[in-house]
DNA sequence: ATGCTAATTAACAATTGATGTGACTTATGG
DNA sequence: CCATAAGTCACATCAATTGTTAATTAGCAT
């Protein structure tokens, strides 16, 4: 592990960045400041980084994975107006617990809250959605009826 | 809308299956059962179903969109060893609440549920992973130190 | 200071999961 | 019956990443 320019810089944008960047938009954020580095380069560092445990991939099954330097136990925010996500800590909140009368071994538990933020609440007030960002979830109901197979 | 022999098939193949397949497992079944179906139909009749709120998308960030017919409120457990997912009712659970004081409306909280099935459990019992999935978090220690940048 | 070797870069190819397109054929449902 | 939705084929295209190879640079251990 040599202690390059490129990693130093790609370590000191992610500590000083709270947005949960991705890797394009901190190969273009690097870019600025050291012109000529490459995005493998980005995608490679932030490879290595994950491994160490210097940071862990935010993967939320929309678009790119992001990168977060915050290690410790928290949760995420995403606001499925504009796609930004915000730090959540649930300290306080009662501990969900693995059921393990289902047989699971439970290691570990992912939470992540959607809605809208702040920003998007009071710039779109009564509105609707201004662009829908692809969400996995949903509880809605019927429409189509089901047909039995035997 | 019209009543197709695809859509039935891939409606029934959906409700007879809580493996939460993906698209291509689908498109295997299916082709037993209907050699010809094209897996452009298979997307195509998804993304439909999924639109009319029939079926939903379950997108863990790690693999292919995985397809769930089940449209009642319920998480999922994802075992690392084999990437299976099981469904999870913690109905009982303590409702966690959003934190509006933070400025965000949360509108729905998802929740997954990590670890190790029971076949897993069983089969490799003290045994390192077989196959280690990719996964975001992790927690370790440092390494790199800190440069600050101006 | 020197040199071994890791790291970076460029310039690609390749992968996966998914969607877009257009022409043609089939077959549902009124 | 027949209009037209739906399916199929045979592609192309996409985004986000990873692989590869070769050439160049530069960290840092001695
Ligand atoms: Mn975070
Ligand atoms: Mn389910
Ligand atoms: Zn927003
Ligand atoms: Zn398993």
């Amino acid at each position: 592990m040599k202690l390059t320019p490129q990693r130093q810089l790609l370590f000191n944008l992610l500590h000083e960045n709270d947005s949960h960047p991705t890797a394009e938009s901190l190969f273009e954020i690097a870019s600025k400041q050291m012109p000529g580095i490459s995005l493998r380069t980005i995608y490679q560092t932030l490879g290595e980084l994950a491994e160490m445990g210097e940071l862990q991939l935010v993967d939320l099954g929309n678009g790119a994975t992001r990168f977060d330097p915050n290690m410790g136990e928290h949760q995420h925010f995403v606001c499925d107006s504009c796609g930004a996500i915000h730090d959540v800590d649930i300290t306080s909140a009662p501990r969900l617990r693995a059921g393990s009368a289902d047989g699971f071994a439970v290691e570990e538990i992912g939470v992540v809250f959607h809605g809208r933020c702040n920003r998007c609440n009071l710039s779109n007030q009564g509105k609707l959605e201004s662009q829908q960002i692809k969400r996995s979830p949903g509880l809605q109901a019927k429409k189509i009826k089901r047909v039995k197979s035997n």
